[in-house]
DNA sequence: TTCGCATCCGAAAACGTTTTCGATTTTTAA
DNA sequence: TTAAAAATCGAAAACGTTTTCGGATGCGAA
């Protein structure tokens, strides 16, 4: 029942625990031979490294980091099975973090992988998060970083993202297109950068389309749920009877607003045009099925990894590291709740 | 911008190692005096133990593996939410891995957990795995385990489940209850347990309730989606005309099957009521929304995590671990697609 | 024979921590 | 004052691996 060691094989074999370690790694100075005997003899012990050791001689973990707002949640959940997906495949395990969009627990979370000493870290940022120094800290002490989705500006590493401003810019287009006259936007909370860029989107395709921008068209979602896409609706009801069109900053919020009108009689979309944002997969199950733009998760939790991983062998060839942004393709999908 | 190490402290400090090591961890035989030093050099380096070194020494990761079929998915992605925020209460991590439900996938996996020494593992099956010895595995190499909603029989280790049967057996009873006189069942794949036991609580309520079991009325979706839902839901309206209620075995496929009655102007749940299982927050989204079971995720995910520390404590101090088995509450939830 | 050159092997240090056990000093009791 | 007891410290081993560097051996060529 003990442990098998290279100590062990090397004293069934009569032979130097050096042999035994080279011969397991193919290095050129042990003979066919013993490296035969050796693998023969570690095969019938069962032998595997003890990480623990690997780890303290190479400084590495073979394991990195992924600290996420909110892991219950389909296009984060689809982040992370691209991401773990990548992560095996090149021997990496993920230790996962859930921020709960609190900057205090981001913070604390980001520590606890450096104490752990993971070989990198992925990160996409809690909505309160401003002061960016914890991740400023990850980029001093040399720990390969990049952010995906919700990122900062303000922090020098490489990022993965989609152009939410031209994503926004888009549906917003398409819904002038299909003849909306007046468009409401279901927006985010004010800080987050995506929250603001698919606002900005919204507005600039309004200008370019000879609409005047109306602040009051504006209704806030602090926590894009559900519940909000319904009291949203609700409101712009009582506040606007002209409003034909909206584009709402997630599929879920939107679902709460068809949800509203379909229970009030309010024809989706023959009386008002409904756009959605990421492409949630019930968005296709629902009466009417939501127009909206596909966010690619998978995608992007894929090539974060890449990135990261290209990052850390970088680091380890002493090369320097160059931060680098990657900007995922978006599409719009044409569905029933819009013209 | 060296690392700083216990010997660092001691150099400057001019004292050792060992004295330095004690300190921090306030050993009863270090002077008051010398504590305070040390803590504060400590503090004033920014002084973190070096995890590898600590982990070959103690032979603990205080880091748990966690196997899981798919991330993708509403229940699921609930229950790593509770495993991970336990997890970091006690100060574990959680390192995930998803199956995506192949048993070769999940036998590596574990394989890979064990090589990685982490100090317990949870599991939920892959619905293709039979064969268990991997799993008898890890318990021979006397690594706490626990399996949680799909479990094997054969395993003997603690669990954490729902009463599936049961859970169906009132679904089913509630489809009686509220009139319905002709009852078909959704089924999953064959070989899930849940799978099994849903079917068996179904036919039982049947059997118990004067109704005689009709195997015609039994559709199986192999992939438990929503796609599936709607196929099963269109073949049913070929066979039978007369069918009015029907106990899905989850939510998403009774929301496939909602779609193509409210496609088809059948009404539910006056022509038909349909019961899903499982409590998917878009269950009381759509229209109607939908009855259910409530299947507590999240609880499910703590409670787990919190059955396997107390088996890794237990092993710490050399106590025996017994096997258990915690069945959690489950809840008929009547929403509107139920008379 | 001797030198040079491969080829093959192993001693030993290093990674940073924890813990045992003995040594030294200080305090207390007689 | 002295012996015993308590308080405080440190040397050293151990965890299991990787890697450097030097040593041994064998062989062919000079």
């Amino acid at each position: 029942m003990k442990e098998v060691t290279l100590k062990q094989i090397a004293e069934n074999l009569g032979i130097s625990i050096t042999t035994v370690s080279k011969a397991l790694k193919d290095y050129p100075d042990v003979s066919k031979k013993t490296k035969a005997l050796v693998k023969k003899e570690a095969k019938k012990l069962h032998y595997t490294p003890n990480v623990f050791a690997v780890n303290l001689r190479t400084k590495e973990s073979k394991t990195v980091g992924l600290i996420i707002p909110e892991v219950v949640h389909h296009f984060f959940s689809s982040v992370i099975n691209g991401i773990i997906e990548q992560a095996e495949k090149k021997g990496y395990l993920v230790i996962i973090l859930q921020s709960n969009e609190s900057y205090k627990l981001e913070k604390k979370q980001i520590d606890l992988l450096i104490s752990k000493r993971v070989d990198g870290i992925m990160i996409s940022l809690a909505n309160t998060t401003v002061d960016i120094s914890h991740l400023q800290d990850v980029k001093n002490m040399n720990i390969p970083l990049v952010m995906f989705d919700k990122i900062s500006k303000l922090v020098d590493c490489t990022k993965v993202i989609i152009d939410d401003r031209q994503a926004a810019y888009l549906a917003t287009k398409h819904l002038i297109d299909s003849g909306c006259k007046k468009i409401a936007h279901f927006r985010g909370a004010l800080l987050p950068q995506n929250s603001i860029d698919r606002f900005l989107g919204y507005k600039k395709a309004l200008e370019d389309h000879g609409f005047e921008y109306d602040p009051s068209l504006i209704y806030i979602c602090e926590r894009v749920n559900y519940e909000e896409g319904r009291e949203s609706a609700a409101q712009l009801l009582e506040d606007h009877d002209d409003v034909d069109g909206i584009f709402c900053i997630t599929d879920l919020v939107a679902v709460g607003a068809i949800a509203v009108f379909n229970e009030r009689g309010i024809k989706v979309p023959d009386d008002i045009s409904i756009m959605g944002f990421s492409n949630w997969f019930v968005s296709s199950a629902i009466t009417p099925s939501l127009s909206t733009i596909d966010q690619p998760g998978y995608e992007m939790g894929k090539t974060t990894f890449k990135m990261l991983y290209k990052e850390m062998k970088a680091k380890k060839n002493e090369e320097a590291i160059t931060s680098e942004t990657r900007v995922l393709d978006t599409a719009v999908i044409k569905r029933n709740s819009t013209r």
